[in-house]
DNA sequence: GCGACAG
DNA sequence: ATCTTGTCGC
């Protein structure tokens, strides 16, 4: 586990914050890394995946792994703790340094403003946009049914985000700054990476190769101990203390 | 006090 | 996040 209380996570989150930036010059990045995480279930064990994009062709240019531990649990504001730490891991194993991180989760659209997403761009120093599955806790109204609509998300009058329809007639997404990216540009961006699918490319491929890898770790694959022995050792399912 | 609550 | 086949709809 770790000796962080949830409280000093809030109070860290505070004092981030104000290290996010918003350039208003373009990015125009020539590629996109996304990162994303999956858990095993019945284990801590975990894996995070950088995927880069070239967003000309969309096609995967390179892809890192790393297998870890989860060490904070998932408390619902505090993403950033739980794998923003396996993220830097990952990035730091690409031998080209990521020009735009896509993460899973909200950037700015957090409560405290302070985001995974935003998280991640200020531990990494590289520009980063949030694209999240699930609404921020704003009310947002949905969009229009057709691809590319949009509505705002505000925390009073500041415009933190958008609900972004990347597929007509299709659940929408939720995208907000994460660092050093304009929120016009991060939509741009992220209508680029879906000309197929409700999530970005990025997230779909780091996502697809996160479960793969977990399947042969942990699956009926060859490689691993068989579950059934497993199983039948005694203390083998207990945790250590 | 009772729910809601990114992944 | 994760457990999971078919099925309703365009």
């Amino acid at each position: 586990m770790t000796d962080l209380s949830v409280d000093d996570a809030i109070r860290l989150q505070e004092a981030w914050r104000d290290r996010v930036r918003i350039p208003t010059e373009r990015l125009d990045p020539d590629t996109a890394t996304g990162v994303d995480i999956g858990y095993d279930s019945a284990s801590d064990r975990l894996v995070a995946v950088a995927a880069t994009i070239d967003l000309a062709t969309l096609t995967v240019t390179e892809v890192a792994v790393a297998v870890g531990t989860a060490d904070f649990p998932y408390v619902p504001g505090l993403l950033g703790f739980r794998e923003v730490p396996m993220f830097e891991i990952v990035v730091g194993k690409l031998r080209d340094r990521p020009q735009l991180l896509v993460c899973d989760g909200h950037g700015l659209a957090h409560p405290r403003r302070f985001g995974s997403a935003c998280h991640l761009g200020v531990a990494t120093g590289i520009p980063a946009i949030g694209v999240a599955k699930n609404p921020p806790q704003y009310s947002v109204p949905d969009p229009a049914d057709q691809r590319g609509s949009r509505t705002g998300v505000y925390d009073g009058t500041d415009h933190i985000g958008y609900s972004l329809r990347t597929r007509t007639s299709v659940k929408p997404v939720y995208v907000s700054v994460g660092h050093d990216i304009g929120l016009d540009e991060a939509v741009d961006i992220v209508l680029r990476l879906t000309p197929e699918y409700r999530l970005p490319e990025t997230t779909r491929q780091a996502d697809r190769l996160g479960r793969r890898l977990l399947a042969e770790m942990s699956g009926d694959s060859a490689l691993s101990v068989p579950s059934e022995r497993l199983a039948s050792q005694p203390g083998a399912i207990s945790e250590p203390t």
